[in-house]
DNA sequence: TTTACTACTTGACAATGTAAGGTAGTAAGT
DNA sequence: ACTTACTACCTTACATTGTCAAGTAGTAAA
């Protein structure tokens, strides 16, 4: 997988995770990993943003199966920064999609 | 547009550009500028990466309107480099739609 | 007490796009 | 001759975001 696709796009599956309820890092490395590849030290540093940037609230909860896990809430401004963010995804990656289909079009001509 | 999708992208959009027929650096600035917001600090940077790395040969001509044109041509080793990048595009960018829907699936329920 | 798993954090680094500026040729208007 | 505009290319300093590697620490089973 290209890296670099990657880039803005896993801050819209992090917001995603966390529309649905709320969520621990660790536990958000589990699920994000099964659609991209991603190690710890990408998540944390963005979960630090989003919370910095007010979209996410955090909470400690105590595990008894190791540390306490912070959770991850979404804000309201959190949702509408999701929302935009999704539109934009798919506004883009359509209109990609669309030039690489016109290329195939124009390749058989 | 959100910056940070560009990241990769350009690459294929360039890759594809060139593959129709040989460009220069201006008539891809203008091209590209059609489907993603770009400025020329970007593209020429980039052109120079994919001829260092030998997706591209290039050539001048001169010009009636103004200075020499430096074409670039896609090479073999170009033109699997784009097959790669596409495909791993359409992989990815699936993916993530895909997930984008199950999301809004869920959030049905 | 060692190992493994859970859980979080940090800092140096790499890749790629942005902003802003520079050089220079052609051509049209004043 | 001088200015303006458009074509054409290039570079440097910078910002953003992801990667790698390392570290801290709690729980629990062998």
């Amino acid at each position: 997988m290209n890296a670099q696709f990657k880039k803005g796009v896993l801050e819209l599956i992090v917001l995603l995770c966390v529309s649905h309820k709320d969520r621990y890092g660790y536990e958000l490395i589990v699920e994000v990993s099964k659609i991209v590849d991603i190690n710890d030290g990408t998540i944390y540093p963005l979960l630090k943003r989003l919370t910095n940037e007010k979209y996410f609230e955090t909470y400690l909860v105590e595990s008894t199966e190791g540390p306490s896990r912070k959770y991850y809430k979404i804000t309201s401004l959190g949702e509408a920064r999701l929302s935009e963010l999704k539109e934009s995804w798919l506004a883009f990656s359509s209109s990609i999609n669309e030039f690489i289909r016109e290329s195939e079009e124009s390749d058989k001509e």
